[in-house]
DNA sequence: TTATAATGTTAGTATTGTCTAACATTGTTA
DNA sequence: TAACAATGTTAGACAATACTAACATTATAA
């Protein structure tokens, strides 16, 4: 599994943005760390499907920013402002695959997988739009709207249910 | 303007799928296309935005793999195979760039970026599910759905509005 | 038609991110 | 505790992509 990505210089050195694989490599940080408290090269290694020695490359690209703690052999924590960025990340991650699977009924891998590359790809502007939406959705007065409903419907039987006939002016 | 990708060597040898920035060079040539009808290497570099020598880097691999034609200081063009994968990639853009901008009313250009990069990020799966509920919406039989226009009146309100109210069982 | 501008190519460099292989440290177990 | 296993690190290589700079070709205009 290989992948390189480069950003313009104005945005690595001028600005403090991430690239792909190291906000992938912050998430997991804290994703791990929910769960075993400590986390570790062999870890992320796992998690994320690359080599120990990849880590090793991205981990101390961090440390340097300031972003992780680790001394050698040891563990690896988030700084606090690690975790600021880890967490924002996550929530981006959480918020598309919410998107995709429970509004687009995509199953769990895919949506996953799908949500992680696509919380690299978009503007701010649409990730706060498409929270927006699920806000929209989830904050409906009828509770699951009908239309949703019937947009299940329509995904499986490729019809529109007789309840959205009815609404017809 | 850099960007360097990697895809996993099973993938890029074994089958026939391009990077993010080759299949945006295809795209790119289709749609100059469709207004100039010639297509010119200063062309591509001033619509995707890189130098000529990148442009130039990017055509020969796309001339090997038999997916434009190109002769040295001439015009390029796509091959039949060219056309059908860059109609491909089009089409999803567009899929996106719709459900970007009319659905989530998203301005244009956030809009046209982020579908580009959705573009190359999603799943096969994804895709045609996003198209469905395209789909969906368009064919409702009352028009534009009233959900949708709810969902308007939300994003500039913050507020359901009474005809979503009304709608309660 | 020749000088200059526009366009295109080539060679060499940098960056990001991954890999393998060799070496180093730490942990575990007989 | 000594041997072996598991982990971690480092160095070196490669691929993708873009860049700059120098050179080459083609087009335009005086």
């Amino acid at each position: 599994m290989k992948s390189g990505k480069k950003v313009p210089k104005i945005v690595t050195e001028k600005m403090n943005i991430l690239t792909e694989s190291k906000e992938d490599y912050l998430e997991a940080i804290l994703v791990i760390g929910l769960e075993k408290k400590w986390v570790r090269v062999r870890d992320l290694a796992k998690y994320l499907g690359v080599k120990m020695s990849s880590v090793a490359a991205g981990i101390e690209f961090l440390a340097q920013k300031g972003l992780v703690n680790h001394e050698k052999y040891g563990y690896i924590e988030l700084t606090e402002k690690g975790v600021q960025k880890a967490k924002q990340i996550y929530a981006c991650h959480k918020t598309l695959y919410k998107f995709l699977h429970e509004f687009l009924d995509l199953d769990k891998t895919v949506a996953w997988q799908d949500a992680c590359r696509m919380e690299h790809a978009l503007d701010i502007k649409t990730m706060k739009r498409l929270l927006k939406f699920l806000e929209f959705v989830e904050t409906c007065p009828e509770g699951e709207p009908l239309w949703l409903s019937n947009f299940h419907f329509f995904l499986k039987t490729g019809k529109h249910p007789e309840s959205c006939l009815r609404r017809e002016k």
